[in-house]
RNA sequence: CGCGGGGUGGAGCAGCCCGGUAGCUCGUCAGGCUCAUAACCUGAAGGUCGGAGGUUCAAAUCCUCCCCCCGCAA
């Protein structure tokens, strides 16, 4: 089939790579270069790097509202968009631009977590498994009809970048079998009362707030790692942590309190311990805490924040 | 030219501001103690202090340039 990608991050090249192997990819819709990172150099998406490499033309427009940019997006003529976390709303126009319409990978079990954070905010609930659904996009946010599910299971070791990795991966495959059959596929409707939304990450919460409870401390580290982290302040300085345990005994100490023991950091939580297990010190390396201890002394009854 | 931290025996850190015999915790190896041990005691090996210049009688430490890693912010 003729097909046009759109596209943004990781999450959405391993997509792009399975399309390739059989089908027509004409173009590579991903969101503009913009300054970023260390010395805000301008930087490419995950997708338009990978559609370079391809040898695949690559279009950044800023939006897809004005005509001029959806007359483009038809004269491409293609069979079928495939649309995964490319982070532009899609008109009407560009939604019927194709016979096909414009199928999306999703990184959740719809009509769960639609929105724009699935894969952490599944993790951060406690939900057992999670899932891609391969939907018909709809004008509503992730509304649109369900065509293909892969189910995946969430442990209690279960880090988003896993997560992530092994969703992105499914994701890829499922699209295939989408493309494949999809004139035998029976699009199913979104049961709405079931819907929840995964609101983006926002900044404000990666910050460890001890005062809740470990266990909803020790998912959010879980479903954070590794990006975009979590940490906590102390001495004024910022520790990230990547991996936590959450022991839910009551310890008599304060919130934030750093709880003396001989094996690691325990640091008291409105309920429950977190026993910190990975750690990063600001301008250091990730490391387990046994790493960080045998040089980095956290003084026991003094407080993290 | 966005702001900032760091590169010191295998690991993690201190020392740098106020130049002058390289230190701590752990690991490794050997020996001892012990019913035994990841515990304890004794001893040992192991470092071009990221790289290149410069200042100096003397540089991990001061100056210049380069390489690499990371945090913030976007």
């Amino acid at each position: 089939m003729k097909v046009v990608f759109m596209g943004t991050p990781d999450f959405a090249v391993p997509v792009l790579e399975n399309l390739v192997k059989e089908h027509d990819v004409v173009c590579v819709y991903t969101r503009a270069p913009k300054e970023a990172g260390r010395g805000h150099k301008e930087t490419k998406t995950p997708v338009h790097l990978k559609a370079e490499e391809l040898g695949i033309e690559v279009r950044t427009p800023k939006t897809l509202r004005n005509p001029e940019e959806q007359q483009k997006f038809k004269d491409l003529q293609a069979d079928v968009a495939v649309v995964a976390a490319y982070g532009l709303i899609l008109p009407k126009e560009i939604l019927e631009a194709f016979p096909y319409g414009c199928l999306n990978t999703h990184a959740s079990l719809l009509p769960r977590w639609r929105g724009a954070a699935p894969i952490q905010r599944a993790i951060e609930a406690g939900d057992k498994k999670s899932g891609v659904t391969i939907m018909q996009m709809d004008e509503g946010l992730d509304t649109g009809d369900m065509l293909l599910k892969g189910e995946v299971e969430i442990t209690d070791t279960t880090t988003g970048g896993e997560l992530h990795d092994a969703l992105s991966k499914i994701g890829a495959d499922l699209i295939m079998e989408a493309l494949r059959n999809y004139t035998s596929i029976k699009p199913q409707k979104q049961d709405d009362s079931q819907s929840c939304y995964a609101a983006k990450l926002e900044k404000e919460e990666t910050h460890l707030d001890c005062s809740q409870s470990a266990e909803v401390l020790e998912r959010k580290i879980r479903a954070f790692n590794p990006f975009p982290s979590t940490y906590f302040e102390y001495k004024g300085e910022r520790f990230k942590v990547y991996e936590a345990e959450a022991l839910m005994a009551d310890s008599g100490y304060a919130p934030g309190t750093i709880i003396p023991n001989d094996s690691g950091l325990l640091i008291a939580c409105g309920e429950g311990m977190l026993f910190i297990t990975k750690i990063q010190r600001q301008g250091k390396k990730a490391m387990p805490i046994e790493e960080l201890l045998r040089g980095f002394q956290f003084v026991p009854d003094e407080m993290v924040a």
